[in-house]
DNA sequence: AACAGAATTGGCAGCGCTGCCAAAGCGAGA
DNA sequence: TCTCGCTTTGGCAGCGCTGCCAATTCTGTT
């Protein structure tokens, strides 16, 4: 039951040519609707293509389409994982944005790791793609070099903190970091503790940690305490992380997460603990995803703007808009901090 | 600065021939690994190709790589949805498995419209995969055509309930579906609602549904009342279902999420209107999220392979395996039901 | 009916690479 | 030194399609 009708050769645009009686330029461009062919040109490729069940080879349309410039209809993206919703959400915006104008993007998954990023963008340009995608402004020396020498536009996408290769969509991790101290200074909390990932490998977390401190050292203060783990987030290392930190540091009275998944993991163990939100101790996230809002105490948090941020990186490859936009974020009060 | 250093041609295999001063044959067989060459031909092409910043045009190599069988390097690959969590697990998966093959994923998103997963299948087959992965069973006549005579390797993932194109990786959402509700009969459970999405779109949720209600009426009872939303499942959604449901029927003693974000929202209803999980009611879910875990109660819920099914309907692209490949599920008691 | 100008059409080179094949290089035995 | 058998090499056709160009077929005029 193998789909397998003809194992040998499939149909191409030669022999729907010849089905239609007409010649393999007209049904090339009939079949792209370029330039002019008449009504009934037209209708007899239309048959013959029903006919034949032909599926162009777009190998094949890409590389004789002028090499350079015209474009082989894909798209090479590099995101650092797929574990995390955050970066879903960026596709989710670009392939939203993409759908209907013929292009697909191929995907490749670093891990956070810049030497896999490296091979992923080698890979995918092999491919010829109309445009590269990646996520965030640190990459090797060789990933920067390899982007440029492709001639193709390059937008970079996240992270606005410093100078991209071409393009850049996205927001400010060190705005977003600074906000969030601010709010919390704001409401009084002056023992803050951070519960994060090894900033190593979660540059942008970094970034807003650092400015997080740099806005608590303003106020005179510092962060009482930090607990880095390392591997991929979730709520079980956000409980974990939490509940190890308040041991280590009772008095704590506020703690700033690296993201919304470790701060509902801090909000169970709060619950588990029966420490009252944010009365004992408040919760500060990052991201903004969905669940927050529908929390008995909606999360305290920065809501990032990926959908838009995957959005407006696809606009990018076509118009020739500004090299850096700044999509911004929202803060959200909500009610743990 | 956007990245163009010769606006025009880039580098090409005969360029890196030339500067090798070898043959394009020679290039190739080096650049592959596939043939014999002199050592002394490796190093002078791998110098060439450093200094010339060759990449290679998979484009061109695929099309000259005998068209049927040889294989493109690309897999075809579409998916439901990306703002569910559970389908980039499963392109994790698969990613995985892929990484270090030198096979590249173009993925498509259909979001649910068996119409629009027909088109990406067309516009995948266009790229000439070597295999196609497509999600559930359940497809459109035109989708089932052009995936058998594509004469590729056709998976699909996630259900086993019914006859799949070609390959089938997953577990049985029917089983599911019994496991569940024998486990809330198991508990004592008699007046049970169910939270769920609109069955013509969720397809599997709607066969978990069956032979869930299958199991009741076995056992002499149905559903005392459903709630089906349409849209994209959320905690908030699940919350708000949650709610109205049990407005509609206060006596209800459990009820049966389609999914872990939806049961998330029901459980944060039970905490803001203070019913106590489970005595007063009991919540199940399904998917068995990471989050569930570090609930202060963990949710009773399915966990189910997803990261598996990818590495295994990866593993079905090359090797000659069994035609259906059932992973199975857990029944996670947790703390909820 | 003849003609200019526009619309439509087919032929063919070539995109960059791989597979095939024949030619060349090489070492060892006669 | 010559020949045999193996390794190594380069030339070239062709994968399926598009772009270019010249040929052909219309149109509306005069």
């Amino acid at each position: 039951m193998a789909g397998f009708d003809p194992p040998g050769r499939l149909v191409t645009l030669t022999d729907v040519a010849r089905e239609a009686g007409v010649g393999e330029s007209t049904v090339s461009r009939v079949l792209r609707n370029h330039g002019s062919y008449s009504k009934r040109a037209g209708e007899r490729v239309a048959e013959a293509v029903a006919r034949l069940g032909y599926v162009p080879n777009r190998l094949a349309g890409s590389l004789a389409g002028g090499g350079a410039g015209t474009g082989s209809g894909l798209v090479g993206v590099v995101i650092p994982s797929l574990a995390n919703i955050v970066f879903p959400d960026l596709l989710r915006g670009l392939t939203a944005a993409l759908d209907g104008t013929g292009m697909q993007s191929v995907v490749g998954v670093s891990e956070y790791d810049p030497d896999r990023e490296e091979a992923l963008v080698a890979a995918l340009l092999s491919w010829r793609p109309e445009a590269l995608l990646l996520t965030g402004l640190e990459h090797s020396p060789g990933t920067v070099s390899l982007a440029r020498a492709a001639g193709v536009r390059v937008v970079e996408m996240i992270d606005t903190d410093g100078e991209g290769i071409d393009r850049v969509v996205g927001f400010s991790n060190r705005a977003a970091g600074e906000a969030s101290a601010r709010h919390l200074l704001a409401r009084g909390y002056r023992r803050i503790g951070y519960i994060g990932l090894d900033p190593g490998s979660d540059r942008r977390g970094g970034k807003r940690l650092a400015a997080f401190e740099a806005v608590l050292a303003e106020a005179g203060l510092s962060l009482v305490g930090r607990e880095v783990r390392e591997g991929r987030s979730s709520a079980a290392m956000g409980r974990a992380g939490f509940e190890a930190l308040l041991a280590r540091h009772p008095d704590l009275d506020a703690v700033y997460f690296a993201n919304d998944d470790m701060a509902l993991g801090g909000w169970f163990a709060c619950l588990a603990a029966g420490l009252a939100v944010p009365e004992r101790i408040a919760l500060f996230g990052f991201n903004g995803l969905d669940f927050t809002e529908a929390m008995p105490q909606p999360l305290s948090t920065i809501r990032t703007p990926r959908l838009a941020i995957g959005r407006a990186a696809a606009a990018c490859l076509t118009g020739d808009g500004p090299a850096r936009i700044d999509l911004g974020f929202d803060l959200i009060e909500g009610a743990t901090a």
